[in-house]
RNA sequence: GGUCCGGUAGCUCAGCUGGAUAGAGCAACAGCCUUCUAAGCUGUGGGUCUUGAGUUCGAAUCUCAACCGGAUCACCA
């Protein structure tokens, strides 16, 4: 049974009008107030013809005597305060705890297709906090679109290629004397990324030497030896040179051993991988043909652009005058490739906000090109992850690296469990697993609380601050759930299939129901608007109330039977929803803790 | 300068399809562990929702303008 639409009916049935859908709006009454749900009359002063308290009088009455659900009324000003009646409540409570997949919309076979690009590393730099955003966004938003009955395709484009390739290859050759993720006891990615700052650090060397014996700044790059030789490998690496390609594919095998190992702790993953290698080229064959169907012009050097002034923006480089490709060029190509692989009816590009530019252009580009997902493109834009003390630069050090930071987590975690003595009974395998659960818990909370289009601050040491408005409260809260349902198995307490609706309920109780049962919407908003940021915060304020119910009423003390188990299968359906909405987050939670 | 995005408590953030006295957490202060897990709960103090106009019975929320902050406007990716 609908309120929404009941209320609406009786008013339609008491003033003989039809009403559009939206037009009757009951929101959640205020703390304040008695009741459950609100109307604001305001708006029926025109079809009541009186005035505000004598209309939500009016209707109110009315529900009163039309509407079984309806069990009290109260009216402020123009707010018609509605109480719902406690069997109501119980109905909604027997309908949710009987569905297991409750908040989450099945998947049918023949369901739109939507593919999620996120991460899209560089293969010559360890991922950082910015990639841990842009993965849990990512990832989670996959998990909720699945929620609302999309078929989710996960991919992932490496920038597998170019010049900063290159410049890692080269320093590792002049002084890496031979060195491997193995002997060197570092992971692939970081072992590469060294030696990119090597390589940056002795070119900076070089450029000062050349500067101090006379030559301009220009002249000096020019003349740079080092980065003539990069310059050289490129070269060779696209003549397919087989020494040339052999050392970059074995660096490269590297990388990505090491990248699965960030992946594997962040908890994300890809259904398909694409490089920008093998999908360079067929950017190029695109062009062309927009070219030949005079959808882009080619200029007197030979360089070929798309005029974009049509659409209120510049013009844009596709292809350079010697005829290779320009980032733009390169993700026409795998887009084309994408669309080969998988019937994708919509595209989503999970990329920071730096780039809002890039995705419009390439959105008009698509387009043009007779890509059907062109036009419908969604960039997912997110701000940048800043730290206290300012933004993230590399050259200053102070990008926070992310195996770092998990492990960071994982401690600290492991260190307040310790103190606390919630670590005492635990084996070691369980303390382990609980730290690590807890430690991401906190992580990807803290980052995915944050509405996905704001900047935001990552405080290492708030984040690992487990009070409050955090990932570990949360788990916190779903283990002591658990822990009181262990007990009432123990005392042979059975949870029947469906409560009856004749039980009592107080007020703290029928909040707590609502707040359960507008999960499903939740959900349902968080991917119309691609904001994971919803559901936690939902999450969030369903377990502080939960909380606030545990400390005041006992669950198991209870003296009669009835109350007792209703009181346990509320708890047990938070715990459930608790779960699923952080599964759709991608986090974890703890049996016990 | 053009375009896009943000500006809410000392700090980090909710709230934004217009509704009642603007909410949390952190930090500060005061209480609560013979208790189903105190990683918790309760209370106190803290605000010109950047500013100004407009629309409206009613604006943090919508419109316009200004100010501040960020991003972008590369033959980099």
């Amino acid at each position: 049974m609908n309120i929404q639409l009941s209320v609406k009916n009786a008013i339609e049935t008491l003033y003989g009008q039809e009403l559009s859908d939206n037009f009757v709006q009951l929101q959640q009454t205020k703390k304040e107030f008695e009741g459950h749900l609100t109307l604001v009359v305001f708006s029926l002063l025109k079809i009541s013809k009186k005035n505000p308290e004598q209309t939500a009088e009016e209707i109110g009455a009315y529900l009163i005597d039309h509407v079984p659900a309806i069990a009290k009324y109260n009216v402020i000003k123009g707010f018609l305060n509605l109480s719902i009646a406690s069997s109501y409540w119980l109905d909604t409570l027997n309908t949710i705890v009987n569905r297991p997949d409750y908040g989450a919309t099945p998947v049918a076979p023949e369901a739109p297709l939507v593919m999620i690009e996120y991460s899209s590393p560089n293969t010559n730099k360890p991922l950082h906090l910015g990639h841990i955003r842009n993965n849990l966004l990512g990832y989670s938003l996959a998990e909720i679109l699945k929620a609302n009955g999309y078929r989710v395709v996960k991919t992932n484009i490496v920038n597998d290629r170019g010049i900063h390739i290159c410049k890692s290859m080269l320093a590792w050759q002049k002084w890496g004397n031979g060195a491997t993720p193995e002997s060197a006891g570092k992971k692939g990615d970081h072992l590469i990324g060294d030696f990119y700052v090597l390589f940056d650090r002795k070119h900076k060397e070089e450029l000062k030497q050349l500067q101090s014996s006379g030559l301009s700044e220009k002249e000096a790059e020019a003349a740079s030896g080092l980065m003539n030789e990069a310059r050289e490998m490129l070269r060779k690496w696209e003549a397919g040179d087989l020494e040339t390609v052999a050392l970059w594919e074995k660096m490269n095998s590297w990388v990505y051993a090491g990248f699965d190992v960030t992946y594997k702790a962040l908890g994300v993953d890809f259904d398909k991988i694409y490089y920008e290698s093998q999908t360079y080229l067929e950017g190029k064959e695109k062009v062309l043909e927009g070219l030949s169907k005079g959808v882009f012009y080619r200029q007197e050097d030979g360089s070929v652009w798309a005029d974009l002034t049509a659409d209120g923006l510049d013009s844009k480089l596709l292809l350079r005058a010697d005829g290779t490709s320009v980032y733009m060029t390169q993700d026409i190509g795998t887009a084309k490739l994408r669309f080969d692989d998988y019937p994708v009816n919509r595209m989503v590009y999970v990329v920071g906000n730096e780039q809002n530019y890039h995705f419009q252009v390439l959105s008009l580009l698509l387009d043009k090109l007779g890509f059907e997902f062109g036009k419908g493109l969604v960039h997912f834009s997110y701000g940048m992850v800043e730290l206290p003390e300012g933004k993230m630069k590399s050259r200053e050090g102070t990008v926070v690296d992310a195996d770092d930071l998990i492990a960071g987590m994982i401690d600290t975690a492991r260190e307040t469990s310790e103190e606390l003595g919630k670590l005492d009974q635990c084996t070691k395998e369980e303390a382990d697993q609980i730290a690590r659960i807890v430690g991401l818990g906190a992580l990807k909370y803290f980052i995915l609380k944050v509405d996905p289009r704001k900047n935001m601050v990552f405080n290492p040491k708030e984040s690992i601050d487990f009070n409050g408005n955090t990932g570990p409260f949360i788990q916190y809260t779903y283990a002591r759930i658990q822990s009181v349902l262990r007990k009432a198995t123990e005392l042979s307490i059975v949870l029947p299939e469906v409560l009856p609706t004749t039980i009592p309920l107080n007020e703290k109780e029928q909040n707590l129901i609502q707040l359960v049962s507008d999960f499903e919407t939740v959900v349902r908003e968080a991917g119309e608007s691609y904001s994971p940021a919803l559901i936690a915060n939902y999450i969030y304020e369903l377990v502080k109330e939960y909380n606030q119910f545990y400390h005041d009423y006992s669950i198991l003390r209870e003296e009669k039977t009835e109350v007792k188990i209703f009181r346990l299968v509320l708890s047990k359906t938070i715990g459930s929803v608790i779960k699923t909405g952080f599964g759709l987050l991608g986090i974890e939670v703890p049996e016990r803790m």
